[in-house]
DNA sequence: AACTCATTGTGACGCCGGTCACAAGCCCAC
DNA sequence: GTGGGCTTGTGACCGGCGTCACAATGAGTT
């Protein structure tokens, strides 16, 4: 088993070179040896915060190992989930562009391992190396992306049903592990199923058993199984 | 009258400095002179349709003057409104970045004065000039910024009186003119603001006659007047 | 003025889903 | 094992708001 320590960013990416938004892979190794040098590495415990809504941006971290979830909070404790981020990804990267307080909280879902850069170095960085400034800009790009969907979703659908099955294809598609057939990992309660897709633990409940009912879809511990991937598409294009 | 045509870039810049985000004014004149060579500069009438969703980008848009709508729409036609680009900012750039095909159509809210740069010459552009590409990761944090607002409201209000409170609030501070007192020009009809929160026209209509009824504000033609704003803050933050 | 078309205003109805309340599993610690 | 903490499962209730249907106003044209 690999010690905590030896995890860094250039490991992170041998990792995890699938993932084409990845933002440092495919720098020169040169300009990796620079933020090699300023980054400290650390681990998480699940359910560690990272940042919190409001704070003032640090520095930009970059997930190696884990899975972390951004959300948001208003006054009353109601929550929304703006995206479960995973290892090879990069957190805080809006705060240390605009300078502006976070607008979510970063939680870890799972021990992890993080390496954080500060905002005055990554800034440097950026200056020093255009090739990496077009990159962040690939990666707020993609996270601009993942927003405007998840404001499709809970705008343009009018049934829980439909943003379920929405949920649920998109888990499927962009999940995990790379492996997404009909069968996968699904490591999140109804209720942080409910944030991510704006509705109630219960209704998660229901919907879901509902699906399970019409043979659509189940969810067994932690286990999704897809078992009627048609259906499901006709109820989330409706 | 100012022609059409002399409103270039730089003019643009000048009759938008208030705005901070703005993409391409504080760059050192050599290189806006670089892209004003590559830019084309050309009018469209109110309702014109700039660019669709599922489009492949050909290149980025500054607007010079005017608003512009930018929307999503379901297989079954309904509508989000993402939000309303004013004169100053940048269309496409997420289409450029990254190369995936638009997910929001772009359609003039009155006659419009649009920049239109070459996606080549544009990415060519941000690769010699690295201040450049820092400043379109600012565009694009800010961006990324207002749909993750959205999603809060979206996701997390959970009356339609609290999200329309909500957006006349910020309607009234990020508006259309910077003198935003208590009466401003909203130039959008019941249906397009129910888009924006999503909703029904008809309950836009109703909420907002139960507005006027507690004083709260009311909108005489296109003229909206912020009667009672804290208590219309109560009713956002609730 | 008369006509057209877009927008706004209102009533009635019905249902989805939020909320409350509690039961039933599950997992882990001790 | 037994207990306490989280999850998940269900029933009952009811209120907000989407939808349909149509009237009323306004704005622009001829």
């Amino acid at each position: 088993m690999k010690t905590p320590q030896s995890l860094g960013l250039t490991e992170s990416c041998l990792e995890c070179k699938l993932r084409s938004a990845n933002f440092f892979c495919g720098l020169p190794a040169a300009n990796l040896k620079a933020l090699e040098a300023v980054k400290y590495t650390s681990g998480y415990p699940e359910g560690a915060v990272l940042f919190m809504e409001g704070q003032a941006p640090r520095g930009i971290m970059v997930l190696c190992k884990g899975r972390v979830k951004l959300s948001m909070t208003s006054a009353e404790g109601r929550a929304v989930i703006l995206r479960i981020v995973k290892a090879g990804e990069v957190l805080g990267l809006h705060g240390a562009i605009s300078g502006e307080p976070y607008q979510s909280t970063a939680e870890t879902l799972e021990p992890c391992q993080v390496s954080f850069i500060r905002r005055e170095d990554f800034l440097t960085f950026l200056r020093q190396n255009g090739e990496a400034s077009i990159r962040a800009a690939q990666q707020l790009s993609s996270d601009y992306h993942v927003a405007c969907e998840q404001v499709r979703s809970l705008g343009l659908a009018h049934s829980v049903p439909e943003k379920l099955a929405r949920f649920l294809l998109d888990w499927a598609t962009n999940g995990q592990e790379p492996k997404s057939g009909t069968r996968m990992k699904l490591t999140l309660t109804h209720e942080e199923i409910g944030q991510m897709i704006g509705t109630s633990r219960e209704t998660v409940t229901r919907t879901l058993s509902e699906f399970k009912g019409k043979q659509l879809a189940a969810l067994r511990g932690s286990t999704l199984i897809i078992q009627n991937k048609e259906a499901l598409e006709n109820l989330a294009n409706e």
